[in-house]
DNA sequence: GTGTAGTTTGAATCCTACG
DNA sequence: GCGTAGGATTCAAACTACA
């Protein structure tokens, strides 16, 4: 597969499988109106981490300190939310969904903003962890999950991408609830550099799986607006869809070219159901 | 267990186990500042309060069937919500904690006013229905969450009730974590009238005296501000701690009492502990 | 090779009393 | 208000070391 890597600059481009270093604001407006079937946004979460934790054992706890993810205070978190938004929502085709992870920390700016800028949310969905860090002071709940808003351009879409059977099968042939379990991205599916984690808050693949096969099609187009080292546009690449990945960090930028040039090409070995697909590089595949 | 009725006025009143009958927006401001010890509130999720709409700047709109764009509504729901959160605010004691629960259509402005009103969020809950109801038509996921909001009055409250160790020994001695399962209100538990509904959101009990345990003492008073039939002051009263409930409707008003007064007496058996209460009208306590 | 015990770590708004 | 010292505090899964 032939990956396009462009820095600031696409007007004009073709953005189909594309890696692009640069902020969200610059280019977003660079691209034409309608051009996505589908979006997956992990903004920075606003975290505000004043002082140090550390665990019961007295070490350290690495926790998210990085650039991106301070703001000065709500007003300039809510500025910068609805700027991204509003460039998405215009390069959204009429159909297409977009899907917003986030914590408490963020979630509810960001939604009340979506919905200002009249989207139209279908769900919230609610990544339960299998293994989140304990609240080490004991003066909280665990805090076990993170929340997805699942939502059209307005209340008028009506036939936007969900794969409703596909989502029944993965669910033991029972409707697919709002609900997902998954554990957190870690052991080899974890980038790390010296022993240290590429990516501070890389996210599963599996939960990116279910995205891409939930609300998109063969062949679609998927932007990531914060593509950190690109889970997403490797779960597109396993499922057959296209993708535009933005991102600012060029060190993220290097680790998420090589991390796409080592997925497995997988290839269609059933044309017309557009469902059944095997890895051309799996051997355990029953029809080889 | 003697509990007072108020209609419209408490002005100078003791609200020891009362029931107002009024709009939330008339009786919050006559009660004193930093009255209650918890809050638990269950908002209406639009602006239909009995057949009235309120305007952006709070005044009522008689016409239910008025044109309202969406903005325009929108702009309502947040002015009602930053009204009452405002009010609730200041009736919290000084180390109180605020739960509010809701689903995506209002739970993020909510949220997002709660923030900017200086509250200090601890943790989103999400409360998973074991039974949720389904979606018939399969053009969404089953919406199977709703979520709660539990925070404090500002960042610096640091001595908030919170009975760690009482969540732990409920979840098999493990930290509780912030997803918790339980199935919707039905059978016994749920109020009806000739087969039907009298409250259409009528929540567990078991959600709310996990609440109660979790974030009150015995003894202290707890306000409710969107009662509807009690379910607040029923887990109240199952657990020893006082309440205050605001109800607009007349009929959800009776019906509350009528179901308070039908609540089993729970008395203490042992003082001094603060934990071990036994049920005075139930024979399997081991102590009788 | 297997099994077991010990170690590490994850989007975290994580304490309290006293001077 | 701030700085500092004292003291109580963690779950699950992946990984490492070693028998």
């Amino acid at each position: 597969m032939k990956i396009t890597r462009f820095d600031k600059s696409v007007a004009g481009e073709s953005l189909l499988n594309s890696v692009i270093c640069a902020d969200v604001l610059e280019v977003l407006p660079q691209i034409e109106a309608e051009t996505f079937d589908m979006v997956f946004a992990d903004p920075p979460y606003n975290l505000q981490l004043k002082n140090e934790l550390y665990r019961p054992n007295l070490t350290k706890v690495d926790a998210v300190n990085d650039a991106w993810d301070q703001f000065s205070d709500f007003a300039a978190y809510d500025a910068f939310t609805e700027a991204w938004l509003a460039e998405v929502k215009r390069v959204m085709k009429p159909s297409a969904t977009l899907w917003v992870i986030g914590t408490y920390h963020n979630i509810f700016r960001v939604g009340k903003v979506l919905q200002d800028l009249g989207f139209w949310v279908l769900n919230d969905v609610v990544w339960v962890k299998a293994n989140p860090m304990p609240n080490f002071r004991g003066v909280r709940f665990t805090n076990a999950t993170e929340t997805l808003i699942w939502a059209v351009k307005d209340k008028s879409v009506k036939d936007y991408t969900f794969n409703y059977e596909l989502m029944k099968e993965f669910n033991d042939g029972k409707q697919m609830r709002s609900d997902w379990y998954f554990p957190l991205c870690r052991g080899e599916e974890r980038l790390t550099e010296d022993g240290k984690k590429v990516h501070s808050t890389q996210k599963p693949l599996a939960l990116l799986e279910r995205i891409v096969l939930a609300s998109s099609k063969e062949g679609d187009l998927i932007l990531d607006p914060f593509a950190g080292t690109g889970t997403t546009a490797h779960a597109a690449m396993k499922h057959h869809r296209s993708f535009c990945m933005i991102e600012v960090d060029e060190h993220y930028v290097q680790w998420m070219l090589r991390r796409l040039g080592d997925v497995p090409l997988t290839l269609p070995v059933a044309t017309g159901d557009g469902v059944k697909r095997e890895d051309a590089r799996d051997g355990s595949s029953p029809q080889e």
